[in-house]
DNA sequence: CGTCATTTTGCAAGCGCTTGCATTCACCCC
DNA sequence: GGGGTGAATGCAAGCGCTTGCAAAATGACG
């Protein structure tokens, strides 16, 4: 890496070594066409040489990239959304993933088509596939773009019409779970909070309506509370609801952080969860269990869903269509919403 | 991207254009020297034909990568590790920062010493630089191969003797400030959690010991206890820990997610926090202050580190050396440790 | 020692792009 | 209309690597 100008190259190597180039080459490809001598002390001069072979030349040659751009499209400035620990765990699962198969991680926060790369009106090639980790308000882009570069996958949520390969978590059936559970708990007035403009927060919100129905519970606009991610944001949206108390005796909270900041603004106003309230939040983040009081939440396949994407990404560079998948989430039920549970293990 | 095989090139939009590459070449870069009636028009073709430059090809006709690789050195299997925010916050700022300079983010999660690419058995020079987020266990390594590969600089503890550039937080400050903080709060016997092999958490004890020292507080070696970072193995280590109060009134854990274990567990035990027991984290991860009890931390300018290591590794690039950077960190005070202080804002 | 089958090696073309230099073109002026 | 000028274009080499094919070396064998 870098001190690029005066690297060494194959042919440096294959002048000490007094073969050709192409030798060079297969040794170090580990070719059997290469005399194991040959080989042997062609490595040793490399090795010593600090020869580090340029991957682009080669991949040129080969005609491949070996690169997969893993695109998380958030908007920039709000860092916040970012520290959501879902995109660690994602990013995480899909380098390992796709290092499996070979294959490098291009990171990106924009979408390509937004880039304006100086000196260059056009979208560069420089992967073999794209994998968008959410699709956040630009799917019609993100179609457009699988329509013209073929090989992408995206998580998010799953709808019927998609004509690129999607794979997310049942969010309407976790948005079931979550309702359902408080009311059955004998709770009956549930409050949604959640940034429904977000295709994702939409469908659980579908889920929680859908079991508000089931139950005939006519829907209280009061109490569906359009609430950002980011837990600062979250907790100043959610300190005016907290005095609506007593007009609901449940939440359900689209995001772990979200339900944080609501607990923490209904504990500062004296409202007892779960005793006065129940709360269920989503995603079932790492210290989601460790907090007081541990927090009911919908758990998401994360790793599991990080590896379809990747099979599914392969496959596709493989020329076989792919179906979107839809991954079933669980509810992992813990004190916040008035479970007799104690702390977990 | 993909389809690679039926990939447009600058030769196809030549042909149509009836032109050669080379003015495609020029039209496309932006170069004066081809008339703007012809520019436009290959514009036009080529946007027409999807046409995406191989960026490869561009890279290695101008002898650059426009990439740097960067590692979290993180252990396999240990996912939850890598659940702390600190390296989304850190990935998402490296990403815009050098996405400012024109340069593409290569993700890894292991050095490129270990790495056991197929058929090759040489280091790939893949990126114009690398940043290492984090040293672990492997400093001399880094060491090796930043004197083999030059442009390198790491996050991590710094200390006199590295003889790259590394940029890290005050460790020691932070621990001084974490536990004189508690002293002077009157707590007596102040408990150390963390993992006292990782470089950073032996800064960080140091900062604490000194403390104690000029305090004439004798180490307790008992109430240093080596724990990991992942929050369910905190957890299961602080279990036994809590059993020994009331021999410590004071903690002072080495990450937040650290301290929500050790408080998680404490509470379970009916000791409270901050009456009976002090709570200083690390980190001020975003949910330390919407907790219960909203926990006293040690705040690490993550943003700002990032940005610094960007500027030092174009800097390096640049051909200039640059000087390792020790970050101020602050103390954040909050009610886990008995201040008055109300929730914020 | 010559033959022939097998290794080993080298040659050269090609991956898709950039760029220095030569060439062509259009236009202007005397 | 010829010569000169500057602008626009094309040619060809080269970036560092791979690989089909031909050439050379090796070794077995009669």
């Amino acid at each position: 890496m870098a001190r690029r100008s005066s690297e060494v190259t194959m042919g440096d190597i294959a002048r000490m070594a007094n073969v050709s180039e192409s030798t060079v080459s297969r040794a170090l490809s580990g070719s059997t066409l290469v005399a194991e001598k040959t080989r042997d002390r062609i490595l040793e001069i490399a090795r010593n040489a600090d020869f580090a072979i340029n991957e682009q030349a080669r991949n040129l040659a080969l005609r491949q990239t070996r690169t997969i751009e893993v695109i998380f499209p958030i908007e920039r400035g709000t860092l916040q959304q970012v520290s959501d620990p879902f995109f660690v765990d994602m990013l995480a699962v899909l380098t390992d993933e796709l290092g499996k198969h070979g294959y490098d991680v291009l990171m990106s926060r924009s979408p390509p088509w937004d880039e304006e790369r100086p000196g260059c009106a056009f979208l560069g090639a420089r992967a073999d596939g794209v994998i968008f980790v959410g699709q956040g308000r630009h799917r019609s882009a993100i179609r457009d773009f699988a329509r013209r570069h073929a090989s992408v996958v995206a998580w998010g949520a799953v709808s019927a019409d998609d004509d690129y390969c999607v794979i997310g978590s049942d969010n309407v059936g976790g948005g079931r779970l979550a309702t359902e559970h408080m009311l059955k708990l004998g709770r009956k007035r549930i409050a949604f909070l959640g940034d429904t403009d977000l295709p994702e927060m939409r469908q659980r919100f579908e889920g929680y309506k859908q079991v508000l129905a089931s139950y005939d519970i006519p829907l209280d606009e009061d109490l569906v509370i359009h609430t950002p991610f980011d837990i600062e944001k979250a907790r100043e949206v959610t300190k005016p609801f907290v005095e609506l108390f007593p007009r609901y005796d449940g939440i359900f909270a689209c995001s772990d952080m979200i339900a944080m900041a609501a607990i923490a603004n209904l504990r500062q106003a004296g409202i007892a969860v779960p005793d006065d309230v129940s709360v269920v939040g989503f995603d079932d983040i790492p210290s989601s269990a460790h907090v007081s009081p541990p927090i009911t939440t919908v758990h998401q396949r994360i790793r599991h869903g990080g590896k379809v994407m990747v099979e599914k990404l392969i496959g596709i560079l493989g020329g076989e269509a792919q179906e979107p998948e839809i991954l079933k989430t669980e509810l992992i039920i813990r004190q916040s919403c008035g479970a007799r549970v104690a702390t977990p293990s």
